[in-house]
DNA sequence: GATGAATGAGCCTTCATTCAT
DNA sequence: AATGAATGAAGGCTCATTCAT
């Protein structure tokens, strides 16, 4: 209980300051105990910083949406995955911050986001596989690469403008959702053009 | 010129070990000389740290490929932009994973970084709209979104593998180079199809 | 208790070096401690500071010679006062030194003197206008503006003198003492003359 | 006379920072020439401070004043002298704290403040000496400890209200000038009270 | 006379970590 | 389970001073 009372603690320094940032004088405090009961629980604080990632992904979203899927068209089931993505990170904005920033700066962090990456990218190339099987998507097209294309996108539009003013990051969200993804789509279908109905879903579910 | 010394050990220490990371002790020691005298150079740390990034950016390479342009048909020259942004980003790994590390924290440096960003975006828009105008590309398209999705793509291919093995990197960059981005340019021909002649320029180019 | 230790190291160390002239290095190393501790136990220098003049004042020794002063002539209360503030400001005298510097150095530390210097003078004026009420000092006399005359010239006095050698000092204590003083309140009296049974007390008493 | 602008600028910087606080980077910054010529013209940085202060008293002004005495009722004469050093202070007060704080620091310094006191004293006390031999101020008076009387009072209201508000400050001085000292001299006249017509010239002069 | 380069020593402060209780 | 005391190492920074030119 104490454990989990410094992991949140812990969590939300971590997000705010960054890991260099964020003392252990600031989480024991943060938690209202003494620094050297942090040490009770955790060997360092490396540790206690695994401790504390070792809670947040974007896999779990993502296999919702694609599980209730069901016969949607795939457009609108990929740009609710995105819309999903996007949302995530806005909401937990400094967390992600924190997250990419360690992921880069420590090794055995990098190995742990790739692995979280390429879960996403394979079960989204799951996805677009049984599309390509429906006859939906065109089969010459390389299902990998397109998932990874289309997280790809949505990560850089975070990164790029996740930390921007609300108002500038809906354009941009609004932008990317509507405009970018079926554009890059487009030339995906084997029938060519996004049926009409399709764009209209848009202006329900965005 | 101890001044361009002292910016080129600040520069490789702070590519491998971030900006809080290398201190004005190592960066003073890997120039040979006394921590106060890259006080006698530089104001402070922060400064230091200004000077350096002042000399890299993607902007003069972005510039040089689409002047060299021509006539050249848009698939050829995209693909030329975007691998010579991945082939700059790989080469200056650890330059470019401290980039991202401090323009992520750094508020100021956040915004130059979006400011380098918008920059590119500007100049890459300008060269599709122009083959708009040329009628190669669908006139319905937003420029803008196209450039910021290439770019972004690219981007998020080096920030997921840019650190990983020599084989696994040429293996993505391949596979994203000839396939992805064809894929995401294919909707975007008035007409549909990529000449075969094309196609084949990429095996020679690549 | 280890505070305590710290305290008073720090009280030495400022007295003899002042306040930027004493390190931190020097107080924990009086004191037998790691720089570090001193942290442990105050905030920063300045609050160390702040702690250690906590400690030191002549408002209570003179709160305490006018409550024991009872029945007897001012001009024996007031020698008494004086003589008081004299050996005390002699017996700290580093410390005092040190106080004076960076009380005019320091404007919060100015205010702060100021505060202390108003106090004393208020209960001095107050016991002054006790002996205009009793018919001793006269009733124009103004009685804050004497006991700032009076405790003025013995704190230039101090100021002067306090660091000359002991016979110096002996002198000029006991010239001010036994002939400034009463010069000075001469005026102030209803009775013009000092009464003879006091001159002789002085000498029991100095 | 690059010199002279040296101890110009180095007059300024001191005032301001105190000894400490003013870094030959300043001086030299403030004099417009590199740190190292300062050392070309002065031995060190206790050398330059030497030269600087070789060059304020109140020595000459209070010498001027008594000059001009003339025949002038030395309640007068006293009140001008009291006045003009209150005001000289005053008006130099940056430099005047300067020195103060120095002048305790420093041993050398503090023997030449001493010796400045004692210069002034013995000119105070040769007039009053004179007053006592044309019958107005008692011959049983000690002249030096009322000369000592009279400016450490003026020096320690300058201590402790020279940088108060300027509000503040007036009404020190006022009544200080008008109550305070006319109340020391009081019991010092052979005839008693003051005559009315110096108390009316106070409202002429201040 | 004047400068720019260079330094060694020192300062205040922070931090992760340990240990006896 | 919990704490207070304690530390070694390091970090950013400033300063008086020297010296070759």
């Amino acid at each position: 209980m104490r454990r989990q009372q410094l992991i949140d603690a812990a969590l939300r320094q971590f997000a705010e300051k960054g890991y260099d940032g964020a003392s252990i004088r600031d989480i024991a405090r943060a938690a209202g105990v003494t620094e050297a009961l942090v040490y009770h629980y955790f060997r360092n604080k490396e540790h206690l910083f695994e401790e504390v990632i070792k809670a947040r992904s974007f896999a779990p979203i993502l296999r919702r949406v694609l599980d209730e899927a069901g016969d949607a068209h795939p457009a609108e089931v990929l740009h609710k995955v995105l819309q999903e993505f996007l949302d995530m990170m806005r909401h937990n904005a400094s967390m992600a911050r924190m997250f990419i920033i360690e992921f880069m700066r420590n090794p055995v962090c990098a190995r742990y986001f790739r692995a979280m990456v390429e879960d996403n990218t394979a079960n989204l190339t799951r996805y677009i596989q049984e599309q390509q099987h429906r006859g939906v998507f065109r089969a010459d097209a390389d299902a990998e690469a397109v998932a990874g294309m289309l997280l790809g996108m949505a990560f850089s539009l975070f990164f790029a403008w996740g930390q921007a003013s609300e108002r500038e990051w809906q354009q941009r969200r609004e932008k990317f959702l509507k405009h970018s993804v079926p554009m890059a789509l487009r030339g995906l279908y084997v029938e060519l053009c996004v049926p009409s109905e399709i764009e209209q879903s848009f202006n329900k579910s965005g």
